[in-house]
DNA sequence: ATTATCTATAGATCTATAGATAATGC
DNA sequence: ATTATCTATAGATCTATAGATAATGC
């Protein structure tokens, strides 16, 4: 969204008529910043392609040089909000030791709220509201979003002791640990600022759901810490 | 909803033109029943009065014979999602013997946690959704809603330890309890049954949230169940 | 007479396309 | 020439009202 995007300056094109803040962000990003305010605070359907060209500042029809109307921008947003999730588990499954799937769940659950603590207007949200869920555009993410419950699952299932095993499926267990990550979508949606604190208590959670006993909880949260700042350096590197 | 309408025999007025099951309820419950699934199942804005008719079986202008349109629907349907759970908490408050606040926290938790099963169509669902928080129609039902949230913190706020009273304001509280109960509707919406198992999970949850010790949650758990029989009781007589 | 439907339709959106226009950049 | 906007508008909904009609019930 607010990436390093072409900033304002004068570009070339038509002027709008009413004339774009000279910080703007480039075009396509502004509309992709109002919509997914629009998006999740009055709903999908309920935002018309009118509203949201309206708060950019722009004419209705404009917005359809920059995307294919209204579906178009949503599958944007829907990429935007899986897509970092979806890379970090990746990562995490393969240079994570396998012998510590507990610090491996917990890492993946600390990034996890802090990716979706940061994406732009809580867009998180939007893969649970129905109108979304039954537009055409979210089809194609359905698999995503699988792969990322899975992701849970197995890691989750490395974890699991005797007691949970019995009692919940593989199948579920990815989307007991999705569910809890998820709080923090919650939690923001409620004002609240998520901290540190809040990524740590929601990590312990996870392993709580798999049976984990408190000794290795707190032994995970260490190990994850460095595993944390390893990732850290790769990334600037 | 499907409470013992004036079922399908026959009725005056016009016969419809696709004519309907002997077994239907009343009309009016008839469209409560369809635009409740289909509100919730995709979105409010999303749902068209045409589609209501056409899932009920008449015309979309015959709707507005029984309501004032959509709003008007969805006013009925909040009022009767939320309606029981105050009703409720009324009496709890009202009828339980102040010095044990613990029980009686558990108790509004077990019950809540069962209307809300049990509810048609998982219609707890609809005043998360923005184009229902939005609508003229909710600001009506704001001030019920944060009644009921306000008697989770009162209750709560009876409850509380020394340390949770530190960290968390009374405020707050409410609005945390109110989220754990909650639960149940992701968990319907996941598919799930609704059991007793679940009813008291949700409960002790919402005393731990208070920092209830342990011992004192067994307790309350015991108590709850005898006030449990005393209002069902009181409900037959 | 009353009730519950119907048919028909006006008026208000809303989406999406066609074609014009005003900038920059070469 | 290319880019980003504009204006204008057709066609598709969608809501909500007016007035007709086909039952039952007295």
């Amino acid at each position: 969204m607010s990436t390093y995007a072409t900033a304002g300056a004068t570009r070339p094109g038509r002027p709008r008529v009413i004339p774009r803040a000279a910080s703007a962000a480039a075009p396509r990003d502004e509309i992709l910043n109002v919509a997914a305010e629009l998006f999740v605070n009055r709903g999908f359907a309920a935002t018309s392609t009118r509203d949201i060209a309206e708060k950019v500042g722009i004419r209705q029809a404009s917005l359809y040089y920059h995307f294919a109307g209204k579906p178009g921008i949503l599958a944007e947003l829907l990429e935007l909000s899986v897509r970092p999730s979806l890379e970090k588990v990746e990562r995490i499954e393969g240079e994570c030791p396998g012998d510590i799937p507990e610090a491996a769940l917990y890492l993946l659950a600390l990034i996890d709220v802090e990716t979706l603590a940061t994406v732009p207007h809580n867009i998180g949200k939007l893969y649970r509201m129905p109108d979304v869920r039954n537009s055409e555009v979210f089809e194609e993410f359905e698999p995503e979003l699988r792969e990322l419950t899975a992701a849970y699952g197995r890691l989750g299932a490395a974890v699991v002791s005797g007691p949970v095993a019995a009692t919940v499926g593989v199948d579920q267990l990815g989307g007991l640990l999705v569910q809890a990550v998820e709080v923090v979508i919650r939690i923001r949606s409620g004002g609240e600022e998520i901290t540190r604190a809040h990524g740590q208590a929601i990590a312990a959670t996870c392993l709580r759901i798999c049976g984990a006993p408190e000794e290795s909880i707190a032994r995970s949260a260490v190990t994850a810490d460095d595993l944390l700042l390893r990732f850290a350096e790769q990334r600037q590197a």
